[in-house]
DNA sequence: AATCAAGCTAACTTTTAGTAAGTACGCACA
DNA sequence: TGTGCGTACTTACTAAAAGTTAGCTTGATT
């Protein structure tokens, strides 16, 4: 019988750093912890499209069919989703304007900038070392 | 209608470089294009245990039940998984000891070790900026 | 008169993640 | 000597997420 059992501590393990109580572990922020808001927050933020829409809205405010257009394979529903999601952590800003038809910008804020630019250091990483990766 | 239909160019848009072919495009990595394997692979690394996974080897090898124990929440079947997709990327090196019971290592890969570092650099990021963040 | 465009949302289906349990073998405890 | 423990998995089953299709509104294009 396996189960994946609440295990009440979150820092038993010698090598991660050792906090007085869960509650300091949370407030420091520690995405090995189960219940750490820092790991909803990387959900997001590394989500399959969330990645991909920080990168394009790096180079500048998009419109959400320029999004669209620009990632490749992204359904509408998906993009309205992460957008929403990622303007309420505070990423992403949305101006829209109430003409027919609709037209709403996007635009990083100061602290979407931060994370995207991260974000985007692993993608370039990527990009550039394809080659030296085993394709299954 | 509204459907993704096979959109056959992938640099319509002019904020992205622009390449002759889809080939090169391909070969030189272009995340937004659809089929390229790099974002397979940005997948693999930004999946939600991948991510863990990785950062948690930077601090060294580690044994399958040390990393169940070390990344909170993981489920056997999740790790498993994890393990053999980062391993068949070559990120990951797994030495095992046949032995009863059994002994299984696992490691980065130099490979492995470079990816690594920029995941790590954003889940730093992130530890280090949830308090600025908005938690609904 | 029909189609397209914009930016969504609702309903439905498929894919993926998560949960519970099984496996093999030896060791320790009682 | 029998019950349980720890190791590293896999196999079924179920819950959740993602993907698909269609609908909305209004004006311009074909």
């Amino acid at each position: 019988m396996k189960k994946n059992g609440p295990i009440q501590s979150a820092n038993t393990d010698p090598q991660s750093a050792s906090y007085a109580s869960i509650t300091e572990a949370l407030a420091a922020g520690n995405v090995f912890a189960d219940q750490c808001p820092s790991r909803l927050i990387l959900n997001h933020v590394t989500s399959r499209w969330g990645v991909l829409v920080l990168v394009a809205l790096l180079a500048g405010t998009h419109r959400f069919s320029e999004l669209r257009r620009k990632i490749n394979g992204v359904s509408e529903r998906m993009l309205a989703q992460t957008l929403q999601t990622l303007e309420s952590d505070g990423f992403v800003a949305r101006y829209s304007l109430p003409v027919v038809p609709p037209h709403v910008e996007y635009k990083l804020t100061p602290l979407g900038i931060e994370v995207a630019e991260q974000v985007r250091n692993l993608v370039d990483w990527i990009e550039q070392n394809v080659g030296r990766i085993n394709l299954g």
